[in-house]
DNA sequence: GATGACGTTGACGTTAACGTCAAGCTAAAT
DNA sequence: ATTTAGCTTGACGTTAACGTCAACGTCATC
């Protein structure tokens, strides 16, 4: 079965990106298309690592650590100590990603104290109005 | 009570930042220090602001937009509309942050699976290694 | 009265992450 | 044969978010 693969244009389709993104992707490293004649040709790879790259651009993170944390992705035949040592890595980075989302979830419920005040405060208002 | 203040320098040292960043947030309209003669001085208030500007700034999210939700956390003595349209921008904002939770819960899933099956083979390995 | 700590306002420099041309190839359609 | 669509490689431009440097003011201190 020889594995789906993607143009440039359509990957730009799927994701809503530009060309020139791609190719940014591909010269920091966290792309490596195929080349058919000068032509990119993207693999089914490139294109799960997009995802994931997209991803971690909506959390903040640089493309600099999406391309570490990218690595974490593909462990080919590792040896024990390597599997050691991506273990390592990896519970790090499930360490950042926790404790950006517990801060997510604190802001949510400054936030939704706040909400639930304001609320609250109208619904007092509605009352009184009712009350003239 | 005279609220307390600080020096530009204070709220430096105590959030890790230099002043031309907050002299920078300033003039993008994040703080508004008092002038005391020509130097600024930080209220109470402002150092909430900056709190939630570096929490923003952690999530990914540009000064703008940080800019934009600030405002939800002074909400004045407000008219009834007003805090019915504040109710909806506060949902909104509560659904963008909802949104990257959720997301950043199912990054955590992934890589948690991916974990899980890694540690697994180190234990086979670990099994064959001690049946030689 | 000079020195040093702390602050000020410009103004230009820097880095990340692309955008935006310009100039050219290549295969398919007119 | 030429237009069109999609792709290529430079190379320079842009925006956000500051960094850095120069030149200066203002106290407290030595």
């Amino acid at each position: 079965m020889t594995e789906k693969t993607f143009s440039i244009g359509e990957l730009c389709a799927e994701f809503d990106v530009t060309p020139r993104t791609l190719r940014f992707y591909e010269q920091r490293e966290l792309l490596s298309p195929i080349r058919e004649g000068q032509k990119r040709i993207f693999t089914a790879r490139d294109r799960a690592r997009l995802k994931l790259i997209l991803r971690g651009k909506r959390f903040g993170f640089s493309l600099e650590s999406i391309r570490q944390w990218l690595e974490l992705y593909d462990l080919g035949d590792s040896q024990v100590t390597q599997l050691t040592t991506w273990l390592e890595h990896a519970a790090q980075q499930m360490d950042t990603l926790r404790e950006q989302r517990d801060e997510l979830q604190d802001a949510m419920t400054e936030l939704q104290d706040l909400i639930t005040y304001v609320e609250r405060d109208l619904e007092v208002r509605g009352a009184a109005e009712a009350a003239e």
